[in-house]
DNA sequence: CGCATAACTCAACAACCGTTGACCTCAACA
DNA sequence: TGTTGAGGTCAACGGTTGTTGAGTTATGCG
């Protein structure tokens, strides 16, 4: 990581327009006449490419992870992986990509009966992290923010400008940044713990339990007096 | 990281007794006779490599620091660093050596007034994390624990083993083990948010007020009664 | 002084990295 | 059916990596 740029913020490849193509997917493209050829994505290739990439990525983090290891592990060429995402970097931010989803459900649990907040949202966040297609993801964020420095100003700004943002609008809690902070704070240390470093009892009781354990701990950040 | 054998378990270097130096330190060699020749130690170079070592270590993780960035920083040749701890994976691991003075530390808090044990724990670890020459083995670690399997392993054990198990028997809490990962895991998540993800306003608040919020949550887990 | 030993440098090794461009093979439409 | 574009392979590039062995310089003791 010295040789390789980090991060395309404004990527030198779309610049000077002459890099390989990497389509843009997007969805939503205005999908223009196409008179003929083979249809994008029909092959479930790139997908498992980017799965091969979040669980390298999870375990590896970004510096230990190689396109040639994720090639090998979905079974195909390196050339075929940067074909299809331009860059590491670019698999990299593609494999970080929030599910929105989370973003939506986090004001919307706010915004529900202030007596239960603490457990419900500690429910959630736990599950997410338990389910292996959401924890996947959230493992090699939590593990790439750790261990890339552009890795965490990307969290940084998700969760300062978009989740906090959204989640003020939504509720009428006073200083929801500094509560919702602490209450993440919380929450990620205690997956780290469970997830990450494996420690006992921790790692191995059951869900439920550790919901009983922290969720007042939440509770109390979210409606509790503050000092 | 997957041509360089992680972690010299039983280093094949000692094994085949052929490998370089790497002069063990050790302070209790048994010094023996020693007729002539320069002293080791005596240059401050040595120190100058691991200290260059733990900040690549803490900012780039393990797989992202390379020995050639800690050789230039320290300002020596690289092959030097590896005359001095022998290999990588060796260097790593004498970065992670955990101050002995956090493992007596620990035991005596708890041993301490039940009380006020959660606000002394907390300022404590605090603490910890924001005076720089204990602040900056502590991101190493938690940064590399993050992106290596065997820091991971490391962290487990030590954990487990050696910081829980002293603690056990210098106090009487009932199921230490579970009360001391939960607290753990609220201390090192916040410290995550503050230093590492550094989202506001955990990372710009006060020391003081920060632990005025984390530390009842921390006494509830110590003290509390368990579901 | 002269010997022994540690500190330190230098150049090179083989392995592996991300990335590239040329090339081939399919599937879908005109 | 021929054309078109995406899927996919291949070999190679320049560069970086951890590691090594041989050699040089500095330092302390007899």
């Amino acid at each position: 990581m010295s040789y390789a740029r980090v991060m395309p913020r404004s990527s030198t490849r779309e610049a000077t327009g002459r890099g390989r193509s990497a389509p843009e997917d997007g969805g939503a493209t205005a999908r223009r006449t196409h008179a003929g050829g083979r249809r994008a994505g029909q092959s479930g290739t790139r997908d498992a490419v980017l799965i091969a990439a979040r669980q390298s990525f999870a375990r590896q983090g970004y510096a230990g992870t190689t396109i040639r290891a994720i090639a090998s592990t979905a079974g195909v060429d390196p050339a075929l992986v940067l074909h299809f995402f331009g860059s590491k970097d670019a698999l990299f931010a593609t494999c970080l990509a929030f599910p929105q989803d989370v973003a939506d459900t986090v004001p919307r649990i706010l915004a529900g009966p202030a007596r239960t907040v603490g457990e419900r949202l500690t429910r959630f966040y736990f599950e997410l992290w338990e389910r292996p297609e959401t924890g996947q993801p959230l493992r090699a964020m939590f593990r790439s923010v750790a261990s890339n420095e552009d890795a965490a100003r990307m969290a940084h700004e998700f969760i300062g400008s978009h989740l906090v943002a959204r989640a003020a609008e939504a509720s009428n809690y006073d200083r929801v940044d500094l509560r919702l902070t602490l209450a993440g704070g919380q929450l990620a240390g205690v997956m780290y713990a469970r997830h990450i470093v494996a420690v006992a009892p921790l790692a191995t009781m059951s869900l439920d339990d550790l919901v009983r354990h922290v969720a007042p701990s939440v509770q109390r950040y979210l409606t509790g007096t503050l000092p």
